[in-house]
DNA sequence: CCGCATTAATGGTTCATCTTTTGAAAAACC
DNA sequence: GGTTTTTCAAAAGATGAACCATTAATGCGG
């Protein structure tokens, strides 16, 4: 079906005959790249779509879904609904991150070391940044992890520690730093739910020093705190690892 | 949010009607969590699959597409083909983290921030882990990049210039460094095409300096090398920053 | 044994049609 | 008049059947 014609130079490149519905994607990312489109914008219905880019209604939607599912657009039904440009959040690299681990790439030790850098990180800008109000929400959790203890609710009291981490990346006010190490802390969760948790009794307190710290702005001190802390975890996961491996 | 009476009995589900394909996705993901499903292994064809789930068919294929997006799934047409359980590598973290930027959630000031956090630890890891495979490897790229300024080719200079920082990443041996650092590499390469690159003639002596560090394992000097390299390109983009405001 | 045409299996695409959800307009009610 | 209920239309969601394109295995002829 080829003739010579066809591709005349050798350019060797290209191959991977793309998709019809990858053509759909590139060009809507293509327009809210160059700002054609821009967050909370509303998509032409698929029907229009499908009209304009000479597909049917069906591969247009592969393409939609794709990009929802990038989290680039969210898609809504009913009468209003339509293809919304979405506000950028972090939730399509938190969740292929986390996929990362359940296909058992991840290592809880590849984690914790990983984590180590980025929290003593986090800290300190945290300690430059923090707002009052994000203090009183540090504090705030804190609390609340307390009161999950004295009921009993270990659950919780997991779920509350790992926000308090979520909080403290919100306070350095870096985009970046935010969604690495949400990531991390979603995968840290996922682990929680399989593997034994550390006991570790020595949290609350930690948190408690911690707070001060940020709240005097003592970033060295801050920085150690939370450094220390998750040494203990570290080996506390090498420590089961040399287990499972014996 | 304090007392019991904050829940009553009655907490109304949650519900968020689940479309059909995630009930797909997530019965799939389910399966290769629980280890049923391995890298490697070849799922049902999307006909079978079609009727195990009593779907149709274009239901069933928007979830595998939803996996292969997010990087789970390969999909391989032809007599041999189907759905495969892709070897977990880090491309869809990578692509989705680009995304925050093209939707102008990263400014370059929050990636420079970030990247100068990591590489000061990855260097640090690499002057530890690496190989001497790996330090040749370091090697080779630096005399590429040396080959591509004497001959004038910028655009692959900068290409071999981010090379060595991936390489740099594989030197940990930490799966969660390396796929943050190799996409924020990317999100770094992605702004260069947009915004003009910092001339920086310091990059070629610094990386030798580097090199010299690392194969004498010398971490605080690597570490102190790159830190102050990548100092450069973070006050180059503050005062870009403050330039385009002004 | 090799080379080429055939064939079967698979994903890719399209079409037509139906269902469900949703918001808003219209109607009914007080 | 204002409020509630009903109805309606627009949109995505789902379906099933068909057809196209690609790929590797098969088999035939040399």
């Amino acid at each position: 079906m080829s003739d010579a014609s066809d591709k005349p130079l050798a350019t060797y490149a290209p191959v991977h005959t793309k998709r019809a519905f990858e053509e759909v994607t590139d060009q809507i990312r293509g327009l809210i790249a160059r700002g054609a489109l821009r967050p909370g914008d509303r998509l032409p219905s698929e029907r229009e779509l499908a009209e304009q880019f000479s597909l049917s209604r069906n591969t247009v939607r592969e393409g939609l879904r794709a990009l929802e599912i990038a989290g680039m657009l969210e898609l809504r039904k009913g009468a209003t609904g339509g293809a919304f440009v979405r506000e950028g959040q972090g939730d399509a690299v938190i969740s292929s991150f986390a996929d990362l681990f359940i296909l058992g790439k991840i290592q809880p030790g590849h984690l914790t070391e990983a984590r180590q850098i980025v929290a003593v990180a986090v800290t300190r800008l945290a300690c430059q940044r923090a707002s009052e109000d994000d203090l009183d929400e540090l504090e705030a959790n804190v609390e609340a992890s307390r009161q999950a203890v004295s009921r009993g609710d270990f659950p919780e009291r997991t779920r509350i520690n790992l926000e308090f981490h979520r909080l403290l990346a919100k306070c350095t006010r870096n985009p970046v730093l935010i969604v690495i190490y949400d990531a991390m802390i979603e995968i840290q969760r996922q682990m929680l739910e399989v593997l034994p948790a550390a006991p570790n009794s020595a949290v609350m307190p930690s948190r408690e020093r911690l707070l001060g710290y940020l709240r005097a702005r003592d970033e060295d001190r801050a920085a150690h705190e939370m450094e220390s802390n998750l040494r203990l975890l570290q080996q506390h996961y090498l420590s089961e690892q040399a287990k499972g491996s014996a």
